[in-house]
DNA sequence: CAGTGGTCTAGACCACCTT
DNA sequence: AGGTGGTCTAGACCACTGA
């Protein structure tokens, strides 16, 4: 008896109201306009505020809409293709990577990455700091993990930290040769240090992106980037061009 | 004094509510562990039970806890490494991948598949449903749309659906010469059908993961597979192998 | 300042699982 | 039947933005 099941369970009233919203948003809006405040809508739909939210939460997850603290919602656009695979021009030490240096400080990692980049757990190494911009945007944050042994030629300059000192850094790794990398993306909820960077609130969800970077057999670096999730779609491969989500659909069924 | 700022800026209840039970775990629950329930736990707090159930939905996303209504909180294990990359043995058509057919039927795909696959917007192509299945668990659900022009030898056997039919369509696609593919990550929500079959609610977050076979310059297929986000770290690389995440951490300042 | 989204409450009922 | 998490309500107050 196919796949039509006519509310034999009645489906809650926060999914249908997603379902709806979607609709509205496909067929009667446009990108940056702004929806009506979310008292209104609710009163529109009749529900409580409280519901109507948590529609709006869902297509706010799916990279549908925007909501911005004492401005409004407004409808969000397409979620912006960020490469973080194959490309070798973003490796660290790259030049023009799409990564702007922070900071860097000389730090005790936390215990796991300490295993995996194989220094001792009370080793120090250096923490690079890194935003990432996209048309305007902060998109991503990220804690660059690098032993001293993966910069022998790191010159003691004067400045241990700073911006500068990220640049030198990364240039130093750089010129170490690079071989491999593997990453692994998990979904996580910004902590209040990386929200404010990414100018979200704190829990606001990410992609996790963890990555080695090999060299020599070893574990040259560790990064682990946090992205976020409502307005990115990471690329592996050369995928940046390609749209296949949301907007009228034809259902396959 | 390192890092404590004395509430100069109260925190939210529910972030702290988090910060508190996130510690409770790391160091007083074992894997597998039933919390008290929520009524309980509200009260333990002094906070209402919707609080303290923002506070539990943060920890369910962050793969710490599971829920399951009509059971109880448990204590989530670790996120399981599930390989979506380099390794060629799980392409479409490798005898022993990792995933299950489920059944294959004629439909027109969505306008956007159909665009990236250069089929016409009215064209039927073949959809292959399959599931993956770690560790008894069920973490992904695909759908695969391959078009007629990429499995030319398909013989026009009895049955037009159906497992079996699945299957001769992957091997079919796996004879002709896949090169290269490129995938895509991004967060979603499950829909009510893939809910079903990962077992999850509607709107369970989900990392949808959208891949591109390509084929002498073409595209060949194309995959749509959403993964349990609560569950699931996507490897790209041989990464299974590595834990960074959560557990008792040195925080680096 | 007025208007927005974000947080929080105290309660009710429902759907589901186990016994 | 009893206990669990899931949904929903009607209200209150707070934090932030922009005019």
């Amino acid at each position: 008896m196919g796949t039509t099941q006519l509310e034999s369970v009645p489906e809650p009233k926060y999914w249908h109201l997603r379902t709806v919203l979607t609709e509205a948003l496909d067929s009667e809006f446009s990108v940056g306009e702004v929806l009506p405040n979310e008292r209104d809508l609710a009163a529109r739909f009749g529900v409580a505020r409280a519901t109507l939210r948590q529609a709006l939460e869902q297509l706010e997850l799916e990279g549908r809409l925007q909501r911005r603290r004492g401005v409004g919602t407004t409808v969000a656009p397409p979620r912006v293709g960020v490469a973080v695979g194959t490309a070798r021009h973003d490796w660290p030490g790259a030049a023009d990577d799409a990564w702007e240096p922070a900071d860097c400080v000389p730090a005790v990692p936390p215990a796991a990455v300490a295993d995996a980049l194989g220094t001792g757990r009370d080793e120090t190494v250096h923490v690079v700091r890194r935003s990432r911009v996209t048309h305007g945007q902060p998109v991503a944050a990220e804690l660059l993990y690098v032993p001293a042994s993966s910069v022998p030629d790191l010159t003691a300059i004067e400045s241990p930290s700073g911006p500068s000192r990220a640049r030198a850094v990364l240039r130093e790794l750089g010129r170490g040769e690079l071989e491999h990398r593997e990453s692994a993306v998990e979904l996580g909820s910004a902590g209040a240090d990386d929200a404010k960077e990414l100018d979200r609130l704190p829990g606001a969800p990410v992609l996790v992106v963890t990555t080695r970077y090999l060299a020599g057999g070893r574990t040259a670096a560790l990064s682990v980037a946090t992205y976020r999730a409502d307005t990115c779609r990471l690329t592996f491969g050369d995928f940046g061009d390609v749209e296949i989500h949301h907007g009228p659909q034809t259902r396959a069924s």
